[in-house]
DNA sequence: CTTACGGCCTGGGTGC
DNA sequence: TGCACCCAGGCCGTAA
């Protein structure tokens, strides 16, 4: 599933080759994952794509017009659990479920696959971007050990869930939320408020080398995930507990398991991460 | 306000 | 060979 280290490295293969691209071609296929394809297929021909970038997990096209008429216009892109975006020729055969295909002025194509169609295409202009955007919390790689840990501390949900909620932070998904709680030694079902300052210091330090590691090794591919170029990531054969369980910790020899956790399956050593009803509240 | 939870979308994989 | 079921991320409604 593409999660923050996912989109990172698909946005900086599209930035490369997509940069100073215009569209001149929009072909739909299905289109109940799109905002509003009538205005997909209106707005983006004749478009330059200026840059991509990444905001969470989402992908932003900034988009120019020629007559730069309007200011602002930009394609929002969700990967969901199963969205690819790839660039070919474009006379390259169509993968299955592939439902968008952007044509360049180059000759090539941009084509959106999604299986599952859990993703997200949207044509936003002027005002709406911040708009959809501006309920997403920090991105945890630009986020100082002071901010992070202040978003987390007090509160009282658990720790899975407030490294799951794209409002507290950005781009944070199942995988490396369960990575960064191994390697900082917290339970998933732990709160944020019985976590002492060393907990949360060394969750942040967590999630900055969970992250980079993966960016570095060009993300996790679990189950289809794959960068612009179709090419598998290599961090999966690093997971410690992601999709592990029954199999040794490495770092105490217990046995890691699967449990759900804010409604999610979550992976843990429950020897190194001792059950908060074993432990005391933090001290004050 | 904060948190928890169930349901919904879809279809590949799994197990009977 | 078929088929019911599980599960994923985001979002929404509802309840405490």
């Amino acid at each position: 599933m593409p999660e923050l280290p996912e989109v990172e490295t698909v946005v900086r293969g599209l930035q490369k080759v997509l940069s100073g691209r215009r569209v001149v071609s929009v072909r739909l296929g299905k289109t109940d994952f799109i905002d509003d394809p009538v205005a997909v297929e209106q707005e983006l021909p004749g478009k330059t794509i200026l840059a991509v970038k990444r905001f969470g997990k989402f992908l932003l096209f900034d988009l120019e017009s020629p007559q730069q008429l309007e200011n602002g216009t930009s394609l929002l892109i969700h990967l969901g659990m199963t969205g690819q975006l790839r660039t070919c020729p474009a006379e390259a055969p169509v993968l299955p479920h592939t439902h968008v295909f952007l044509g360049l002025n180059d000759g090539r194509e941009l084509r959106y696959t999604d299986i599952r169609r859990f993703g997200r295409f949207a044509v936003l202009k002027n005002g709406a971007r911040e708009v959809a955007l501006g309920g997403l919390g920090l991105d945890p790689l630009e986020a100082s050990e002071k901010q992070f840990c202040e978003r987390l501390r007090g509160r009282r949900a658990r720790m899975k869930a407030l490294l799951l909620d794209q409002r507290v932070f950005r781009g944070i998904g199942n995988i490396y939320a369960d990575e960064s709680l191994w390697r900082a030694r917290i339970h998933p079902m732990k709160l944020a408020a019985m976590l002492s300052e060393r907990n949360l210091r060394d969750l942040y330090r967590a999630v900055q080398k969970v992250l980079t590691d993966a960016i570095r090794l060009r993300g996790s591919s679990v189950s289809d995930y794959v960068d612009s170029e179709g090419e598998r990531g290599g961090f999966q054969q690093r997971h410690r507990v992601y999709q592990r369980h029954g199999e040794k910790c490495s770092r105490c020899g217990g046995t890691i398991r699967r449990a759900i956790v804010a409604g999610r399956s979550s992976h843990f050593c429950p020897r190194c991460q001792p059950s908060p009803r074993q432990q005391k509240p933090a001290k004050p």
